[in-house]
RNA sequence: GCGAUCGUAGCUCAGCUGGUUAGAGCGCCGGUUUGUGGUACCGGAGGUCGUGGGUUCGAACCCCAUCGAUCGCCCCA
């Protein structure tokens, strides 16, 4: 009698990501890299946990990514740490304490897996990946442009623009963002009652929130709230007209939507996010903004930064819809069908690999069937091995005969006796 | 944290108002057929029906719990 091993399930929220899947990840990750490259953003890694405090003092307190979503533990020394729930505060972090300033306007890029404890649906895990992009230490709307311009290059070159949009607004300096977040509180206090529940709770923690609200309930009252614009002041207002004359410039289309805000208390002047509705309640493809007020709740001197992340798993998604991904079709497939052939199929095999060729065998299972499951495989060259009358013989097809069937022809002459 | 739907073979699924030994296709393994050939046929392996309780003479099917998946809400990429 043995007691019955039981299989360890995957941690609910991650994934194994594999076939068709993984290129589509792959294909996100390579076209990031390049197109970062041609925007000279130098390449930064992280670690995947931080002290807790970096997150919660930079975060803040109260947002809902602080108060219930990290994946906080004690380490064995007992100090707090949470793996990160995202880019922006690790970054902050590593900038000050490496002395980073120096290189300051800094264009940095990274990439790689982010930790929220939520529950998982379409296009939301718990372990998910993002691409982040930042220009830390540049005070200047042409580095919000730049980052912009860059990010619809990227969905441009991964072939998923169509139907994505630019949502753009801006929350204003500092006291532009305050006096306009009083006045919707006093707008939305006076119909309390006639709020959703959400809303409600959200006018004492994050007013802003109300406004982008799917309630119907709450649609009447964002329909007339206080908008941003009357509460600018001229340098905001100068700021947000030199981003979107810099986007107009670089030819990247965009729409002001008034009512697009930031969850996370460090977002200041331009906000923005790429969306789509083909990723049903996931609508957000990249989204980011300026953060000036971050890097001093880490005690840093006041340093302006902009940035922006996206989720490679919905990047992949929308790269696979798109049938983005031609499938890579394997150069030569080798039908060993006579086992006594099979050192020479070996050396066939290494010496195409090494000239280049993708190739892969089929020695296993019964010999008269090799053929037919080497045929199934979508392969440009079918080699076959055999032997007869104790004569080595092989024998090439191909759908259409090209560069690569002479190339493999070459190979496998080059090698008969 | 809240709500809805769903969990049957490696994969995609069928399985009637609860009824005897749980099925198909694909895939896998073997055999036959074909022999410059992606064909066809035969056979085989593989399931404690997500898990644990309960109701019943009897549960894949009904009830409860639990785990997981999917899709929304919240939040966010």
């Amino acid at each position: 009698m043995s007691a019955k091993i039981e299989t360890p399930q995957a941690i609910r929220g991650t994934q194994d990501i594999f076939g068709a899947e993984a290129e589509a990840f792959a294909r996100v990750v390579e076209t990031f890299e390049r197109v970062r490259k041609l925007y000279r953003f130098r390449r930064a890694e992280m670690p995947v946990f931080e002290k807790t405090a970096v997150f919660s003092r930079s975060l803040g307190e109260t947002t809902d990514v602080v108060s219930k979503e990290m994946y906080s533990f004690e380490d064995r020394g007992g100090d707090s740490l949470t793996l990160r729930p995202e880019f922006t505060a690790g970054l902050a972090r590593a900038f000050l304490t490496n002395g980073w300033q120096q290189f300051a306007p800094l264009k940095v890029a990274t990439h790689g897996p982010l930790f929220r404890y939520e529950r998982p649906q379409k296009g939301r895990y718990r372990q998910f990946h993002q691409i982040d992009a930042e220009i830390v230490g540049a005070a200047e709307p042409l580095a919000d442009v730049e980052l912009l311009v860059m990010a619809d290059q990227l969905l441009k070159e991964l072939g998923i623009a169509e139907g994505v949009t630019l949502m753009l607004n801006t929350l204003g300096d500092a006291p532009s963002r305050e006096a306009w977040r009083l006045a919707l509180i006093e707008h939305f206090r006076a119909h309390r009652a006639e709020l959703s529940e959400d809303s409600q709770e959200r006018l004492e923690k994050n007013p802003l929130r109300i406004l982008d609200s799917k309630d119907p309930r709450d649609k009447v009252f964002t329909a007339d709230a206080p908008r941003i614009d009357d509460f600018l002041s001229a340098e905001a207002q100068d700021f947000f007209a030199a981003v979107t004359t810099g986007l107009d410039a670089a030819g990247v289309a965009w729409t002001r939507a008034p009512a697009l805000v930031r969850g996370l208390d460090y977002y200041r002047h331009t906000a923005f996010e790429f969306v789509t509705d083909r990723l049903g309640a996931q609508g957000t493809v990249l989204g980011g903004g300026r953060y000036d007020g971050l890097i001093e709740t880490l005690g840093g001197a006041h340093t302006p930064a902009v940035g922006w992340a996206a989720g490679i798993e919905r990047l992949a998604m929308l790269v696979a819809d798109a049938g983005g991904l031609p499938e890579d079709k394997l150069d030569v497939i080798i039908a060993l069908e006579d086992d006594a052939a099979r050192d020479f199929a070996i050396r066939a095999l290494a010496c195409l690999r090494h000239a280049e060729l993708s190739a892969d065998m089929i020695a296993t299972g019964s010999p008269r069937k090799r053929f037919d499951k080497a045929a199934k495989i979508n392969a440009g060259v079918l080699v076959a091995i055999n032997r007869r009358d104790g004569q080595l013989v092989t024998n090439l097809r191909s759908a259409e005969p090209d560069g690569r069937y002479a190339a493999v022809e070459q190979v496998i002459q080059s090698l008969l006796p």
